[in-house]
DNA sequence: AACAACATTTAGATTTTTTTAAACGATCTG
DNA sequence: CAGATCGTTTAAAAAAATCTAAATGTTGTT
């Protein structure tokens, strides 16, 4: 092995580790940055054992998290003639990934946190309301949780807003 | 303690819970987001103690927690005369910890992925070099981590777009 | 149908992260 | 300066997440 395939191979192998710190630096694990760094770094499709071997990791986890990127149109599965294995690629194309990876995800976690506001605003409006007078500590809050929904339903809004969706 | 008021102190502690779970979510521990949502739900500064009563939790949990937060400025820090405890309070302008925690994270994040792209994409291209004629599959992968830190060019741009700051 | 070649599930082991109690250090008070 | 009151550090415990080996399920082949 030359130098220099010395130094890209070590190259490599920093750079999924990178990979793995990045994703779970974002609290997803550390498998899904390794594995699609393993096949963005691979010109063709691979399969479960070849990922497992490359990772050094057991073929169960490579299952497990080709599945979640999956789901995150991060990673493609492909099916190869005359072979029964499951193949699969990276997707190369980021801004596929971002939208219906990331931004779907915050989105669905800006409802429920939205569902929640929601909730405690109104209960805390209820209980201000039983107290007549002496209530202003629960009317602060309140006045606090509508301004934490307003902000709520803005940002809603600017990641539903076609022009922003476009930038993505 | 009226039906109104144990509804709210429900509906509080779960909507504490909701804030721990979010952060949670994102890779920053528990903590964070409990202490948040408690001191966003007190209308005057807490001390350490009254945080970590309130949570059920130690206070050695609360003193690292809510430094973290300062970083994010997520909480501020209240001197309140005559009494030599530190006081906390949330930050309310939500634009702010956006602005000074989210998205400050994200482009350095953004860009140690730079450099870790520039390395291997300079690794992959002198290994390619060694061998004129059969390294073809070096060389694509050579043009995919062009393309790769193409998009990182563009997404680093976006996000030190002063158009696209104001939005937050 | 029996076998072979896979992927997937799961219970338990391992590792990592989080949390805590106790020690420590700093600052104020009298 | 002695004692009291805090916040922080730290070493160890507890909890949680991750990973694996083995079992199970699935699909295709003869």
């Amino acid at each position: 092995m030359t130098e220099a395939e010395q130094a890209w191979t070590d190259a490599r192998w920093r750079f999924i580790e990178a990979g793995g710190r990045t994703t779970q630096s974002f609290g997803l694990g550390r498998m899904l940055g390794q594995i699609y760094t393993f096949l963005y770094l691979c010109d063709e499709p691979r399969c479960l054992d070849d990922i497992a071997e490359g990772l050094a990791v057991s073929k169960a986890s490579v299952s497990i998290g080709v599945r979640q990127l999956e789901g995150w149109l991060a990673v493609r599965k492909v099916w190869i003639k005359g072979d029964r294995k499951d193949f699969y690629e990276a997707e190369t194309d980021f801004g596929v990934i971002l939208r219906s990876g990331f931004l779907e995800s915050l989105t669905k976690k800006l409802n429920t946190a939205g569902e929640q506001l929601a909730q405690v605003e109104d209960s805390v409006k209820q209980a201000a309301a039983g107290k007549n007078g002496d209530g202003e500590h629960l009317r602060n809050i309140a006045r606090r949780l509508k301004d934490a929904r307003r902000f709520h339903g803005k940002l809603n809004g600017l990641l539903n807003n076609p022009i922003v969706k476009k930038l993505f």
